[in-house]
DNA sequence: GTAGCTGCAAATTCTTTGCAGTTGT
DNA sequence: ACAACTGCAAAGAATTTGCAGCTAC
């Protein structure tokens, strides 16, 4: 059976407050104010339980290591920002993409992750080029 | 200024010889049967210092570790088989994406992968069901 | 009371780096 | 000659695991 221990409380308020996909030592580093002797084990110990229990899902970007989230309800995507690093969920999507594979190709899903600047880092990068603020 | 070693051409060879994406350790497999004492430092060494002259490119997908693959010409993204795990390009893009990215963000690039059953695979998984070759 | 959980440290895996010896030009 | 390159082994970074003590139920 499985526990309620104040570690895998923090582990998963840190998540369900974020809004966004955290890195291990993000929960980390967010968990360990309500339980400072945390340890980074027992987060990926929780980590991968609670994927396994369905409640968290792991976002995997090109050359990242992986990220948690909530499990959403829909099929989304992913932002990262080319600046702060962080990485933000995107509930759209370009529909269709079978088209895009070479013929006798069957299509089932697709990931796609967008770069650029987050609006936080917008304002960064213009005023960093001189450019007044919009 | 750079020099020819046997190494470095093994590794070149290796990776123009395969059709696909490769990974470290099997440039390393490839390479050795042309220079025996070869040592995976210096493939690693070679992969990057190729990718920084733009001979190679890394190709990265969720979750994966890195593969090298000679550079193409285009943007591109690439196609993985759900059943032989082999990694394909695809020369087809979906196109202008800033629409699905939140207000005040800004999007520069975009990654995207397609899952699904290659060519070869298409008729192993029809196959697998009980169903007749189309 | 006890099975599950935790923290710590050691082990793993992938990649990078320091160093002394080797080699292409 | 001599700077770039190589192999080896040690160092790093991210993640997993062994273990003895702790704790929710």
């Amino acid at each position: 059976m499985e526990r309620n221990t104040r570690q895998r409380s923090a582990i998963r308020a840190a998540i369900a407050q974020a809004n966004r996909p955290l890195l291990p030592q993000e929960v980390l580093d967010a968990a360990q104010q309500e339980v400072p002797g945390l340890g980074i084990a027992t987060v990926y110990r929780n980590l991968k339980a609670l994927v396994e229990e369905g409640e968290l899902q792991a976002v995997h970007l090109p050359g990242e290591n992986p990220r948690f989230e909530l499990v959403g309800h829909k099929h989304h995507h992913h932002f990262q920002c080319r600046q702060c690093q962080r990485v933000f969920d995107v509930h759209g999507c370009p529909g269709n993409l079978s088209r895009l594979a070479p013929k006798g190709f069957v299509v089932e899903d697709h990931d796609l992750t967008l770069y650029g600047r987050c609006t936080s880092c917008v304002p960064a990068a213009r005023a960093a080029r001189g450019e007044p603020a919009k």
